[in-house]
DNA sequence: AGGCTCAGGTCGATGGCGTCCACGGACTGT
DNA sequence: ACAGTCCGTGGACGCCATCGACCTGAGCCT
């Protein structure tokens, strides 16, 4: 993982469907030598995937939610992990610390489907309480950062 | 935005790097088709960028925290918003319904990172109080959704 | 020191891909 | 029926991905 490595991985970020052409020019070495070094940093788990970024609203996902989740004292983690799993409307699931155990981001068509998702979680076993904040707007999201450091 | 259109964006929400031939084969239309199509989609704002995934640890960022901000009743909103635009650690910004105005999710290496940030943060002017909670693991993030709607 | 080994690069070749263009069929409104 | 428009196909051409052969420098053992 060296300077080159980050560059390849800062200009993906950027734009995850550059050319090994484009990106060996920017690089300053050979296409073949920087289709090794990404398949290296795939195989890695340094690059985990290239997605599209979508425009929520575009496809009928207008409405985006955080959700707190207070686990219940008896309930099993796993098992309420693999229940939130099983709703493709939580985007992202985070473990926290503090009294709420889980942090959700949903994304959902309306304010209706919404409180239906929250009905599920008051609902699955393990959860104890939930506490949903309502983002009116999205002013960025999952901007990548520049790569300053050198990292081990 | 047909059904085609559709399984293009599901298509590219999974692997970014698909070929407009691969493409093609799976819509099962001609590779100038998709491209066009894609085209229009990228230019109609549906598909903002093409990202690579990145494992935070791998580049040094150990430490995910998401941060609650109540603004002061005499700040600007818009520049508190420029503000944390200058501030490449906050990876997310929601502005959001309820008491905390902004949601917060920051990527920083280290604890001492995050207090710095916080300090920053509260420093702020515009910023009256901030809310930190720290994410102890991901356990996962930006899961692309079926797109099972066709949408208008 | 000399030579082995290995990682990681360049170079050259070839088949597939991206992309431009001209053409054609289905809908639509008149 | 006709013309216009939209959206697709097929062909052509140059660039790209990818493979194999070879090169080079660092590190190490004898």
């Amino acid at each position: 993982m060296d300077a080159i490595d980050l560059s390849l991985v800062e200009l993906l970020q950027g734009n995850a469907r550059l050319s090994y052409a484009e990106l060996a020019r920017q690089v300053g070495l050979s296409a073949p030598a920087v289709h090794e070094r990404v398949g290296k940093l795939e195989s890695g788990g340094v690059v985990r995937a290239y997605r599209a970024e979508v425009e929520p609203e575009a496809i009928g996902l207008g409405v985006t939610a955080l959700i707190g989740i207070v686990e219940d004292s008896g309930g099993d983690t796993d098992d309420v992990l693999e229940a939130f799993r099983r709703m493709p409307e939580i985007e992202s699931c985070y473990f926290m610390a503090g009294v709420e155990s889980f942090l959700l981001k949903a994304r959902v068509g309306t304010i209706a489907e919404l409180e239906q998702l929250i009905v599920r979680l008051n609902r699955t076993p393990g959860v104890a309480s939930t506490r949903t904040g309502i983002a009116l707007s999205t002013k960025w999201e999952n901007r990548p950062q520049p790569l300053a450091r050198p990292a081990t």
